[in-house]
DNA sequence: GGTCATTATCTTAGTTACTAAGTTAACGAC
DNA sequence: GTCGTTAACTTAGTAACTAAGATAATGACC
């Protein structure tokens, strides 16, 4: 994203080359995996909730309901998730994450070498540095998602009450 | 991405929710410009390298010189770019960020905001403490940069030397 | 100066994933 | 049993991509 204000500003931190790393690591997983990023949001959803109904993904995805029943047939031919039926009401469908999928091979690959890096990289810091880290990135976290939502009221309705 | 192998190391950091967090800011503020995944990429290389062809936007992106045309045509048409003479090459076309953009008044909405809930948060810590998230980040970035080269390897021909 | 392989962008045809609208089937209240 | 609602799927149309090829300019070589 061009021109962000924050350029320069080192007091701020989470600059744009750290961002942008972050996303494009994200994306490269996924190139990987042969999945779009809608496709990886809603395993995520399934890894996060559980099995789901198609309209629930939707919801969480942001597509329409059209577009979840070709996602969802696109991905249990891939062998990452299968329909089951819902023993709660028989219109509906749940998607589940199959218990052997594609991902269970090659994230190993990918994470095993970050997280050794990470390890190595976090050898430098005393426990106390650490737990510094860990509360700004669960703070900034926090900030995050607090601005993504006000992102999407400001995308569409009048926006909401910001403490900001 | 589901069941990443790092999840419950707090040793390694970097976790499923802070990364998910900062994708999703990115992509919500992409939704807000009316801009896709590559499009973003685009007006990033632009702001980064300067005018630069369609042929360099098109190996920075990934995407085929035809993609490029359609989305420069798309930018321009929106008002994000402008085609200009290369002068050193008459077959080429510089692709350049216009002066005055739309997100020059869409960002500020969304940095401002942000820069201040950081700043909120940042103040709650010592310069010291600040120094060392500094220096957290600024090493992840550079492990994320090396680790997603080596994933573009892995997706395609035989793997590189690898340090890990 | 003329020839030729190379380079840079644009064009075209075909593919894929999406939306919007409509269909089918099941649900729940009355 | 009837009726409005809900859940997923289906269909038609659209937008952005790829692959292959067209067009035009370049630069090296003779």
């Amino acid at each position: 994203m061009p021109d962000s204000p924050d350029r320069g500003n080192p007091g701020v931190l989470l600059g744009r080359e750290f961002t942008s790393a972050v996303v494009m690591f994200h994306e490269a997983v996924g190139r990987l995996l042969g999945l779009s990023a809608a496709e990886r949001k809603c395993l995520d959803v399934l890894d996060r909730l559980g099995p789901v109904t198609a309209g629930r993904i939707a919801e969480h995805t942001g597509l329409t309901t059209g577009a979840i029943t070709g996602m969802i047939d696109r991905l249990a031919r891939a062998g990452y998730v299968e329909r089951r039926p819902n023993p709660a009401d028989r219109r509906s469908v749940l998607v589940a994450l199959c218990a052997d999928n594609p991902s269970d091979h090659v994230l190993p690959k990918v994470f095993g070498p970050l997280a050794a890096d990470m390890t190595e990289l976090t050898s430098g810091f005393t426990p106390e540095q650490l737990a510094t880290v860990a509360t700004y990135l669960a703070r900034t976290t926090e900030v995050l998602h607090y601005r993504t939502e006000q992102l999407a009221h400001l995308a569409t309705d009048r926006p909401p009450a910001d403490k900001g």
